[in-house]
DNA sequence: CCTTGCTCCTGTAGTCGCTACAGGATGCAA
DNA sequence: TTGCATCCTGTAGCGACTACAGGAGCAAGG
C-alpha cells in the first residue's frame, strides 16, 4: 500500500485553487454560495478542501465566463457536460444563441466606433468655434446624428486615430 | 394678461419629459438623485416642474449614454459643455479615450466570435463522440484554446453559421 | 511558549446603471 | 363623486463580482 485510499495527493486550500484556476478566492467563495461550484469538505479547523474534480470545474466555469457565457448558462451546460447529460444539440443550442448576441455588440460596438472616430476627427481638423463631440451630443436626435456623422466623408485624420 | 412674465409655456411634467427624450420617468428620478441633472422647481402639489434646459441636459445624457459614455463621464463632459467650460482638447481626450476602450471591446468580441463561430461549426461537423464544444470549455488552458481553434484550417460549415 | 505573519473564515456593503415594486397622494374629467 | 392616470418617496433587486471588517487557524522562528 504505497498510498491509502483516504489519504488523497491532490488535497488543494482555496488559495492553491485561486492560483491554479486564476479565479480569485473571493469569487470562488461567491461561486459556492450561489450554488455553481459544490460546496466541498472541510478541514478540522473549518478551512474548505478541493480536489481534482472541483479545480476541473472551476476551469470549465472559468473558461466559459472568458468566452462570455453568463452564469445561468454555465449552470446549464454544466448540467449538460455530466456524463448522461443529454446532448450535443442543446449545448450547441446556447453557444449558438451566445454566438449571435456576441455579433449583436460587435455590431453595435463597430456603430459607436465610427461616429466616435469620425467625431474625434473633425475635431482634430480644428473647427475654432465649437467643439465637434460636445454638438454632436447636442443635437436633438442621435439617429440623425448617426446618418449626418456616417455620410460625411472621412478626412485625413481619419485613418490617424 | 395674454402672458403674464412667470407664465412659462414650456413647463414640462416629468411623464411629458420622458417622453420628450425617451428617458424613462424613473431614471430620470434616479439621475436626480445622483445629481446627474438638477433639481427641478415642485408645483403647490409637490411634483416636478422641467424647462427646456433641462430637456436639453437630458437629451445631452441620453446620446452620451447611447453612445456608452459612463454616467461619471457624462457629469465631466457636462462642466465643460457650459459656457466656460474649459476646453475642446479634454472633450477630445475623454472621447478619445472611450473610442479606445470600445476598440478594445471590439477586439475581445472578435476573438471570442472566432473561437465561438468555429467550434459550434466543428459540432455541426458532427463528430458523435463527444461535443466540440463542451471538449473546447473543458481543455486545461483558455489560451491554447485560442491557439488550438484559430489554426484550425476552416471546414465547408465555418460559412454557413 | 510566544510572537509574527500568512492564510483562511463569515458576513455585509459597495460597484454600475438602472428597473421594479409598495403604498400612498395629486389632479383632472365624466 | 368616482374613477383613473399620473405623480410621489423609499426600498430592494439585477449580474458578477469586489472590498472590506473583524476575527480564527496554523506553521516557523526566537
Amino acid at each position: 500500500m504505497a498510498a491509502v485510499p483516504d489519504a488523497r495527493s491532490e488535497d488543494i486550500s482555496i488559495g492553491e485553487l485561486s492560483r491554479l484556476t486564476g479565479v480569485h478566492v473571493e469569487t470562488i467563495r461567491y461561486y459556492e454560495k450561489i450554488e455553481m461550484l459544490p460546496a466541498p469538505p472541510r478541514s478540522h479547523g473549518g478551512r474548505r478542501i478541493y480536489d481534482a474534480g472541483h479545480r476541473r470545474t472551476l476551469a470549465f466555469i472559468r473558461h466559459a465566463r472568458e468566452l462570455g457565457f453568463t452564469l445561468d448558462e454555465i449552470r446549464t451546460l454544466l448540467g449538460l457536460a455530466r456524463p448522461g447529460g443529454t446532448s450535443c444539440a442543446q449545448v450547441r443550442d446556447i453557444a449558438a444563441a451566445h454566438l449571435g448576441s456576441v455579433r449583436d455588440k460587435i455590431a453595435n460596438l463597430m456603430r459607436l466606433e465610427a461616429i466616435l472616430s469620425r467625431t474625434i476627427a473633425q475635431c482634430a481638423d480644428g473647427a475654432p468655434t465649437s467643439c465637434a463631440v460636445l454638438d454632436m451630443l447636442e443635437t436633438p436626435d442621435a439617429a440623425s446624428v448617426v446618418r449626418r456623422v456616417m455620410s460625411k466623408k472621412p478626412s485625413r485624420a481619419d485613418r490617424k486615430i
